[in-house]
DNA sequence: ATTTGTGCAAATCGTTTGCATCTGA
DNA sequence: TCAGATGCAAACGATTTGCACAAAT
């Protein structure tokens, strides 16, 4: 099976891991495919799993939390705390915000350029600022 | 001591129960108390209930969690998912955002007035804004 | 009397960990 | 070779639930 071709896209994201420092390997690859190859996406760690499943890829659960924690620290994925059950990773890096529709569960980037924040208060004690988060909630 | 006296203190807190339509019981109104009576707070479930404990008030887990969601159902409180391991209560319901110390885990009020957002995009289907968090997260 | 709340312990859920076994460089 | 990854199952911590008992209206 798996007459396994090396696509320019796989080469992308073997590149993406190397340059990372991290090594790419079997379940890395695959996981990181998954996430990089349909633009922006925000998944569970539970989601990618079973979305690993169906592609038969072979990988235990805490590999995904491994690799998605390893993406994370490595600034190839954006980890957003929702409500305390569910973690997403973000594939969008860059600033921005979200929409969170509260029934389906789903999010939605907001480019950064549309939510204008002024007067952001400096940190207190002059500490650095993190990050921004902003989450606009829908009724939907 | 234990002379229970009513003080106007005790008389608000068992207003706004009553007026939230919470049945205020003993436990209630204890655990209301210790949220509402020292201005601003932010508390997790685990703090509450240990303050309770050194306050010997005796309430379950069980029942500090079923307080604190029955009054962020009827608004007397908000609750705030910084990340997936930890919720916190705030007692300020009002229209503002925050700062959250990384290290100490610790939550800082920030006056709505504070930070100008503009150009909030309208949600997709026009669908109601439920609410907009904003965290700003401090490396201290 | 009826409804609502409480306590306890067990159950659940997402996530993490320990450790023996692999695997990429 | 061998540091770094993986898989599995057990451990975890926060939160929830089921149910018998107690208290508020």
């Amino acid at each position: 099976m798996r007459a396994k071709k090396t696509s320019t896209a796989d080469l992308t994201v073997l590149e993406r891991l190397r340059s990372s420092g991290l090594r790419p390997t079997r379940q890395r690859l695959a996981l990181a495919k998954l996430l990089f190859s349909q633009g922006d996406r925000h998944v569970t760690a539970e989601a990618l799993f079973n979305e690993a499943k169906d592609n038969r890829v072979d990988v235990s659960l805490a590999t995904v939390y491994n690799a998605l924690h390893d993406f994370t620290e490595k600034d190839l994925l954006r980890e957003i705390s929702i409500d305390s059950s569910r973690s997403y990773f973000d594939t969008n890096v860059g600033d921005h915000y979200h929409f969170y529709f509260e029934t389906s569960g789903r999010l939605m980037d907001i480019p950064a350029e549309r939510i204008a924040i002024a007067n952001l208060p400096e940190a207190p004690g002059g500490a650095e600022v993190a990050r921004v988060d902003v989450i606009i909630r829908i009724k939907d």
